[in-house]
DNA sequence: TGGGATTTGTTCGTATGTATT
DNA sequence: GAATACATACGAACAAATCCC
C-alpha cells in the first residue's frame, strides 16, 4: 500500500529531479489536475508538493495562476550563490570541528562514484553526485538548520546552472572536491574555506546566458519517464 | 473590506509577536479551530499562517497533533545562532558594497529609536527594535533570499533569546549597533565582520538555563491583547 | 484500559479569478 | 471587448487519529 505521505514524497523527488535536468523546462506551467492525475492523487495533496518545491526556488507561484518551472533572473542567481558561499563556509568550519576516520570514508567513497560516474561519461549522474557531494557534507556538519537551507539551496542552485551553464565536462568539479577533503583532513580552516570559495565560484562562472529555451512539451510523458527512473 | 490575505498576514503577524514575547508560552497548544475562531478565518487559511510559523522556528507541528509554541532546544539554539553569523557575515559585505548616504541616515534613525524606547524604559519595544535593526540590515543588503533566510532566522533567535535569557538592559547591544554603523560607513570589512561576529555572540551568551515554565493560559485573551497592539 | 469528545487530514463542490478566442 | 473555457482559492463536511477522563 502506497500512504498519502509516500506519494507526496515521490511527486516531489520526481518533479525536483526533472526541472533540475530541465526535462521540464523553465516556465512550463504545471497545473494541479494534470499532476494529481499523473500521480494519483488529489489537488489538495498537489499543492503540498508544489508549495515545498516553490520554497526550493523551483517552481513560481502566483495567485490565481497556474504554478510554472521557476525560471530564476541572473540576479535571482547570484543571490543565491552569494547566500550558499556563506554557508557553505560555515559547514567547512563545522565538519572541521566534527572530523573523524568515518567521514573521510565516507567522503572518498563518494567522489569515486563520482569519478565512475565520469568515467562512464553519464553527465546526469555525474551533475546529480555533485549536488549531493555537498549535501552529504552539510549532513555532516551536524546543524539540522543549516542543513536544510542549504538542501533548498543546492536544489535552486542546480536548476540555475542547467538554465544558464553551458554543458561541459564537471572534471574539474571532482578534483576540487579532492582538494578539498585534503584540506578538511589537515584541519586547514582557511585552505578549506578558500578552496570551497573558489569551488563554489567557479562553479558558479559557468553560468553563461543560454541561447534560447526550446518549444512546449507534453508534461505526461515526461513525467513518465521520469517515474520509471527515480527510486521509491 | 478585509480581505483573506489581510487576515491571515494579520494573524501571521499577531501571533509572531505574541510568541515571541513569550505571552503565548513555549508549549502552549494552538488548535486550529480555535486560532480561526479568533482571526474569523477557516481552518484551511489557519493553517497557511500554522505553516508559515513553522518555517519561522516559531511552533511545532507533529503529525495529527495539535501544533504547539515551539520549544527550541539549547543545541537547536546554537544552530540558529551559528546559522544566522554566518549569513549577517554575508550581509555585513553585502552592505558595504551598497553604502550610500541615505543608508546611513536610515539606520542612524533606527539607533535614535532604540535609545528613546531603552530611555523609556519599555523593554519589549526594545527587544523589537534590535531585532528589527538586524532585518533592516538585511533588506539593505539587496538580496531577497538572503533577506527571507535572516528574517526567519531573527525570528527563530528572538524565540530563543526569550526562553533563554534571563531579562536585563539592552544598553549594551545599542553601543553595539552604533560601533557597527561606523565600522560599515568607513567600509572596513574586518571590522564590521568582527564586530558583528562579537554583537551576535554576546546576544547569544545571554543566553542562560532559565528556571521553570509557568503554567498554561487562556490562549484566547493573550491574543485579544495582542490584536489590539500589533498595528494593521 | 475503554470510549467519547476533540482535533486534524483529506476530499471535493462551488465561487472567483485568469487566459484565450 | 465579451464570452467561453479553464484553473485555482476557499470552505463545509466527512473520515481518521489522538487526547483525556
Amino acid at each position: 500500500m502506497s500512504s498519502n505521505s509516500d506519494r507526496v514524497n515521490i511527486a516531489h523527488r520526481t518533479l525536483r529531479q526533472a526541472i533540475i535536468e530541465q526535462a521540464l523546462k523553465a516556465g512550463t506551467k504545471l497545473p494541479e489536475d494534470e499532476i494529481g492525475r499523473h500521480f494519483s492523487m488529489s489537488r489538495t495533496l498537489v499543492r503540498t508538493v508544489l508549495a515545498k518545491l516553490q520554497a526550493q526556488g523551483l517552481v513560481d507561484t502566483y495567485h490565481k495562476r497556474t504554478a510554472t518551472v521557476a525560471q530564476p533572473s541572473l540576479d535571482e542567481a547570484r543571490d543565491a550563490f552569494a547566500v550558499r558561499r556563506a554557508l557553505e563556509r560555515e559547514v567547512v568550519k563545522a565538519v572541521i570541528k566534527r572530523w573523524s576516520p568515518a567521514t573521510e570514508k565516507l567522503l572518498r567513497a563518494h567522489v569515486q562514484e563520482e569519478e565512475a560516474a565520469h568515467a562512464k561519461g553519464d553527465v546526469r549522474l555525474s551533475t546529480r553526485l555533485a549536488g549531493e557531494f555537498h549535501l552529504k557534507l552539510a549532513e555532516l556538519a551536524g546543524n539540522a538548520l543549516l542543513e536544510r537551507y542549504l538542501s533548498e539551496l543546492v536544489s535552486r542552485c542546480s536548476l540555475i546552472l542547467a538554465m544558464y551553464s553551458r554543458p561541459h565536462s564537471s572534471e574539474c568539479a571532482i578534483n576540487e572536491h579532492s582538494g578539498l577533503i585534503n584540506a578538511l583532513k589537515k584541519g586547514d580552516l582557511p585552505a578549506a574555506e578558500r578552496l570551497m570559495d573558489e569551488h563554489l565560484s567557479s562553479v558558479e562562472s559557468r553560468a553563461l546566458l543560454e541561447d534560447d529555451l526550446a518549444a512546449e512539451a507534453d508534461i505526461g510523458s515526461i513525467l513518465s519517464r521520469f517515474s520509471a527512473r527515480v527510486a521509491g
